[in-house]
DNA sequence: CGGTAGATTTCGAAC
DNA sequence: GTTCGAAGTCTACCG
């Protein structure tokens, strides 16, 4: 890993062109050759970059280049494009081999979501109701959770961090192909998430789709507390 | 912006929760508050992070915490949750005030694609189609592109970059739409992107939607061979 | 300001 | 390996 600080410029040709002005920024450059350019604001995203493999050359600055003291040329190795940061003046540079990361683990996703719903059914959803299988499968993929209600008809469930229109099509679709089938013929649907956008909530309704808001904290809560009961 | 090569393990709570286990890394602190912890791999994107707009404190370690020198607590100004760095040794320390960034001037494909359809409706939907008009107005928005075919019938055109299933939903919108109307009740659909995914496009031909394939690179190289010629 | 659609998306899992 | 959906997505656009 090597840090730069450096006033440059940035060309970008790939997907698209892309140009920075000349500035002082932060250049980040990988193991992997991959390459970062960093201002002092944004976020997470970088201004500019190029995504490994590739490789970097320092090459001669151009005779139009007035000023310019090195040029890096960043190539991808699998695909076409390149980035070129033009230095005008190096203020810091440091290097250092950080070796292999351990990486990351994370807990509370969608997945989480589910099998904590899966888990709590009668509890989240009222007596009576009961699970009949998570992630049923059908031709265009599995729907999330099949339960019964307490008169004993079919309830799919869709479960989302955040619910948008993208989720409440997904359902509408199962919802259509299940109910071909004739045990699942009268069968309903329920949209189960985070947040819900409002207009994602207008098209459920408007669709006969019961909109039902997840409480991550006290599902996990439940969870902890039936962890410690048994 | 200060930049810091240190030994130090991460933890992450808030919309989920995340753990890094102790490893040297890069810390990258902005002007904004935020923080990103880079290691010498994966992409443009930290292995964690947090979002400005946010506060760092430096608190006293634990004393659970052996051999920790100093914790970094990063707070969301907005938001619940935090990230906590706790630093076991400091390799390199930067700071460098970089002033405001000029920004980027982004050249895209996006746009492009269906102006050059638009040029080109003959020579890439074939002789006898005829263009109707760009951005044809409907209530849900607007659709990209209207055309005749060789027989005068109407033919709405969704143009992506990349299609996907959202795609395929919009445009049969569109159609179900335009449908209402006595002159485009016949209007057929045709799902125009540089890649269409496959289940996208079961879908799309499932509802007599056709798909056509954009080759960018030749769109765009008659574009420019009128160009000489005029 | 909230909601939606796109991204040089990146990332991970399932098939 | 490919394909597809999710993301602590981020970000611009539009009402």
């Amino acid at each position: 890993m090597r840090l730069v600080i450096a006033d440059c410029s940035v060309d970008y040709s790939g997907r698209l062109d892309a140009h920075l002005p000349r500035a002082t920024r932060v250049l980040m450059l990988k193991a992997d050759g991959s390459v970062l350019v960093h201002s002092d604001g944004g976020s997470y995203k970088p201004l500019n970059w190029m995504s490994p493999p590739c490789r970097v050359e320092v090459i001669e600055p151009d005779e139009s280049d007035a000023g310019v003291q090195e040029v890096w040329q960043v190539i991808p190795l699998k695909s076409d494009g390149e980035l070129r940061v033009r230095i005008y003046g190096i203020v810091a540079d440091i290097e250092q081999d950080l070796g292999v990361d351990p990486g990351l683990t994370k807990d509370g996703v969608e997945a989480h979501l589910q099998e904590l719903l899966a888990q709590q059914v009668p509890t989240i959803l009222g007596t009576g109701w009961t699970l009949l299988r998570r992630e049923h499968p059908t031709p265009i993929g599995p729907v999330d959770l099949l339960v019964y209600d307490p008169e004993g008809k079919p309830v799919a469930i869709e479960v989302k961090r955040r619910g948008g229109i993208d989720g409440v099509e997904q359902l509408t679709r199962y919802l259509e192909l299940l109910g071909r089938e004739e045990r699942y013929r009268e069968i309903r649907g329920i949209f189960a998430a985070q947040e819900i956008a409002k207009q994602a909530r207008t098209l459920a309704e408007d669709r006969g789709i019961e909109c039902l808001i997840l409480d991550y904290q006290a599902m996990r809560g439940m969870d902890n507390a039936e962890d410690r009961l048994f």
